[in-house]
DNA sequence: CTGAAAGCGCTTACAG
DNA sequence: CTGAAAGCGCTTACAG
């Protein structure tokens, strides 16, 4: 392995000019810079990471703290992949690394990995539990940014998808569509999507007119079991909803098998719009009407908001990233209505 | 930030002292263990690991070779979350961490990274594609484990499920539901597992004592769309099967759909059994049987073969890991065949 | 069991 | 534009 050292003797050169050749390039004359990259790539040498890092204090890595259940049962993001190549594409044509922190340490097991690692910031993907250990981070001043959770810290902002503005949009097809009695079967109240999602379809349902009933709106868990379960009971109501939005995918096809087990014909019967678009939306019969999230601005938008900070010491967090969502249109909300 | 001479000036000892207390604690005595100790706990020193790095040419970070698809289209890898928590959890508990590394870098991009980042070793994920950055790296002596794919090297190995085994089991169950007319959607024939699959097909079907017929073997593509053309070509042939065994879900997904807009009836008419258990498998209607690999299990044989070689720097790379699989028997199917 | 010292491979004022 | 030197925070023989 070739040092910095062994590159100046060969060239002649100070390690300082070899320094400069690969961090401050003008300050030195277009032949000695050459002749030390035609020299460099003849030894292979790429400097050291860990020593650059002993020796600036920054790191070009950032910590990925994501929960990944050890504090409740297996939570499962629904575009963990797109997000992680997002994230890791956006951040690796700035020079960053993605180190993948541990879990389920102590309560200051994140910060304590940040320090250990100079890290240059952090990014969280979690179930939008408050979390101490984050909590304490993101107020630590180290440039943090979350995904689907508000968080509060000078240095520290987060990334979210239009969740209420999704959610009106599939009422509001749902409206157009001829439904009138519109229920939800909600996220859990304590994560930010379950909540804006509820407040889209409340929304919504006050700009169209339609009254808002308590007993229209029942709280799922984001999964399969919790939609079935949320179904049957709007489906025991007295007066039966005609059209049900879902606040997550999973819940949505628990909702579906719920009503065709009961005899019902979807979407002749109740329609059901969910959101996420997860791959099963698609395969599943009737294929699932819901709401897509832009899965590869996610990690864009994380790493530009990261970036901005970690470039200027300096710099308060940007304001929260809201993304644009999209409406897909599928078999589960019917025909559009004729004429 | 306290530094290791903090801490030494705060107990009244050596450096040298206290880094022994973290490095080797029994080389020191109780009494002043238990000082620095207290100590490191009030100041909250934690050892900086760039320094540690520089110091033994050790980082304890593995770094992660994750093909995300930039040289086609996207591949995706059916159980994600779980491999990554599994190997993060299997990781941290020996104390390493997971560096990820950026894909699309020239041909050695990532053995520069191991050598930038001195990384203990690197695990790779792929389509299982021969890159040949990966392949260089598994021939530079670094310790390699990659998953689901043959590696060559003195310190490479890699961890798979036992894909023929699981073949040959779906294909049995086929034939104990009373099918005798077997056919296969095999995956591309470059990868491992498509490979794999395909052999332990045909090995059952000999087992058997069922004729090999080459019109009842047609390779998909692992998705959707392969598996739905696939399965129209299998059912234009004069003599349809009655059982298909399709070497992954998506495409057993696709299967199924494309018997069933033929007009036909499944399980009656024709049995599906796919290949991975995917989330969809059991929201899909039939519900799909197929072969569940030990999800779990990946990341900790990794972690485990890893290990094994980082900590022995002249061990060869142990011998390659077979996951066992497991069938799970849905409605695709069939019921069992009564009497 | 403990300490003084060299060394790991860089960067960065400071002079020139 | 370039170099000598100090410093980043550790570890590890080597003596004692």
């Amino acid at each position: 392995m070739a040092t910095i050292r062994d590159l100046a003797r060969r060239c002649g050169v100070s390690v300082a000019t070899v320094s400069r050749v690969f961090n401050n390039p003008d300050a030195v004359t277009r032949e000695t810079r050459e002749a030390v990259l035609r020299a460099a790539a003849l030894l292979g040498y790429t400097p050291s990471a860990p020593a650059r890092t002993l020796a600036t204090k920054r790191s070009r890595m950032v910590g990925l703290a994501w929960d990944t259940g050890h504090r409740g049962p297996g939570w499962r993001h629904p575009f963990l992949q797109e997000l992680l190549v997002g994230l890791k594409t956006a951040l690796s044509e700035r020079g960053y690394h993605l180190l993948m922190l541990a879990t389920g340490e102590d309560a200051d097991g994140h910060l304590r990995a940040v320090r250990r690692h100079s890290l240059d910031g952090v990014v969280f993907i979690d179930d939008g539990t408050a979390d101490p250990a984050l909590t304490r981070l993101a107020e630590s001043g180290v440039p943090c940014v979350s995904l689907d959770r508000p968080v509060t810290g000078r240095r520290a902002t987060y990334v979210t998808s239009d969740n209420a503005g999704g959610a009106g949009a599939a009422v509001r097809h749902l409206y157009e569509r001829g439904r009138r009695r519109i229920a939800t079967i909600a996220g859990p109240g304590r994560t930010h999507p379950g909540a804006e999602r509820l407040a889209g379809y409340r929304a919504a349902l006050a700009a169209l007119g339609l009254p808002l009933r308590d007993e229209y709106v029942v709280e799922g868990d984001f999964y399969l079991g919790g939609g079935h379960a949320a179904m049957r009971r709007l489906l025991a109501l007295d007066e039966c909803p005609d059209a049900v939005f879902a606040a997550g995918d999973e819940m949505a096809v628990g909702a579906v098998r719920a009503a065709l087990e009961a005899g019902l014909d979807v979407p002749g019967d109740v329609a059901v719009a969910g959101f996420d678009d997860i791959e099963p939306a698609s395969l599943v019969r009737p294929a699932l009407t819901t709401v897509a999230q832009d899965r590869a601005g996610f990690g864009a938008a994380v790493a530009a908001a990261l970036i901005s900070m970690i470039d200027d010491p300096d710099a308060a967090a940007p304001p929260p990233t809201v993304l644009p969502v999209r409406l897909v249109v599928r078999e589960t909300s019917g025909p559009p209505r004729a004429g």
